[in-house]
DNA sequence: GATGAATGAGAATTCATTCAT
DNA sequence: GATGAATGAATTCTCATTCAT
């Protein structure tokens, strides 16, 4: 084999896609993803054989390190609440820290450019997430046995948070902090 | 500028607008639009200078018929957590009905194509619903001083509960009485 | 209406299209065919959907030309001969008279970017020619009741007659008298 | 140029380029017709140094290919008619089990790719079947003294005819035997 | 010598906007 | 005011060719 299709190219393009995305939407074009890459225009086809396709995967690396970001450092001999605030507050510091990945997966997340399959494919890769999430919430939770619709909630909340923090971020602690009881209460019974 | 001929054909355009954005994002071609709302392609732009001001002046009429519609038979004389039923429901019920609009407006608000001052005229329509809100969670939420944040937990947990209705339209009267549940908790002290 | 798509733009990219297909073949770009007529890129597009319309009309525009120019002046009251080689004739100063048309035609006969339907319609426009060749050549044609044969025939020796032609113009008279007579011998019982 | 080692590849990417030539015209590209003579995209120009090169090459090896198979088993003691006859019997049988040859050959006749050198090399490969047929039509031909005149009717006709085999394959051999008839009338005297 | 990733100049379209009718 | 043809910059993707491995 000749050069191997290198693992750093194929980041960068997806690190710039997330940052051109997030300011750009779906319509940023691939000319200025490949730019921000350091590649030439041609070059992102070789990664990624459409658009399409780049935005698509663009979705599931980032929902996928989304949700690994959740789980690492996870404090398995915690209380059952503090496990949940260990994923609540990984979710709030690594999109105050990736706020343009955060941004792009909000914008992927309406666009219809991203296909069933994928949106099938990034809840999948919160699949862990969502049964420590069951886990944790026995004895507390109302729908104890929907863990899709106590993850949406957190989701939902944690997006609003991250809002009020991006407007303010000197608030960061105590938004984190409000957003994650009005969470813990919200499912509560 | 004086306020053109035909309001019905502005009309026209906004609707055509929510349609197709709502399917084909803040892309959707202006060709296609006039077309939907039965008028020639330069047509359109009699009534709107550009595609912006289009897609500006779109998210505020949504924003202001959904404000509208909170407060449309509001029961000033019900008790406080039915009053603020009234306006989930409401919301809930728009939006059902309503989804080209709903999803429209879910494209637009992530969308950098909307100005930031469209933004701020955005939540002051919203300013009478959040003036009700708060005098109804007087004494119930914990963060009565804070209307914008209460207002934001209705906002994010209405868009959830509205995928999940969009999911499984039979269960909609469930969905919308557990969102429901979930806000009031979710303020709650 | 607006301002009515012109007839003569529309003529004037089949001819700039003629022109450049019989240089470049059916790779010429579009940019340059607009330019040729004169017009903007885009332009083009608001007179062929796509490049292969485009192609395909052109075949069909070149047949249709050189099918009534075949039949103008048709010597009804001349003999059988006479008639044929009047067609002949025709054919053979119409494609000296317009080599680039004449060369598009070959190019495009052989591309498979022109579709079946338009190589059916190409047939059909010259129904009337190998009707009136067909009626001359009762009593003389071997395969009289086979008008697509000796049509066939006709074609292959006039094509081939003005490869000679275009390579010694000044013999284009001894080449169009020679062809004609290989042509009548050919297919004569 | 040394003549690189393997024949055998070089044999692969011409077999390879005719295929593609014949079905997607001069545009085929060159990563295709590497991958189908199953080579990588690079190697193909250590074999050819341009795409144009390997075009002209193509035009040559296959009318060589004609050329030689036109005199295969050439009946030297036959009378002149059936040697004529032998030429073109070998011809339509080539075209008709090299379908793919011939028509590549004929979308490079007409190519400008094909430069004017090619083009009169590919004229001096049919010296000896011209030389071979002159010797043959002396007595018979109208033009006995021009050998290229009668080589481009049989050429000409020859193309024809195969064009209805292709039509009708099940009438390959009338379709030969009334091909070859129409040539010997045409060119006689 | 073989490989295939990298390149960037095109290629065909699309589209917001203008303006003649 | 309404129309839709005209414009040309911008967009996605292709491809011959080069060159590091």
């Amino acid at each position: 084999m000749a050069r191997p299709l290198s693992e750093e190219k194929r980041e960068a393009i997806l690190e710039a896609a997330a940052e051109l995305v997030a300011t750009l939407g779906t319509g940023a074009p691939t000319a200025k993803i490949a730019q921000a890459a350091g590649l030439a225009e041609g070059t992102l086809f070789t990664y990624f054989a459409t658009k399409d396709a780049l935005l698509n995967e663009l979705f599931l690396a980032i929902e996928a390190e989304l949700a690994a970001t959740m789980l690492e450092g996870y404090p398995a001999k915690a209380a059952a609440q503090a496990r949940c605030r260990h994923m609540w507050d990984r979710f709030i510091d690594w999109a105050a820290l990736n706020p343009m990945k955060h941004k792009a997966m909000r914008q992927l997340k309406v666009s219809d450019r991203i296909s069933a399959e994928s949106k099938k494919l990034g809840e999948m890769l919160f699949q862990e997430v969502k049964a420590l999430l069951a886990q944790n919430l026995a004895g507390h939770a109302a729908k104890e046995n929907m863990p899709d619709y106590n993850g949406a909630v957190l989701g939902a909340l944690a997006d609003m948070t991250l809002d009020f923090i991006a407007r303010h971020p000197r608030k960061r602690e105590a938004y984190k902090q409000a957003g994650f009881e009005a969470f813990w209460k919200a499912i509560a019974r």
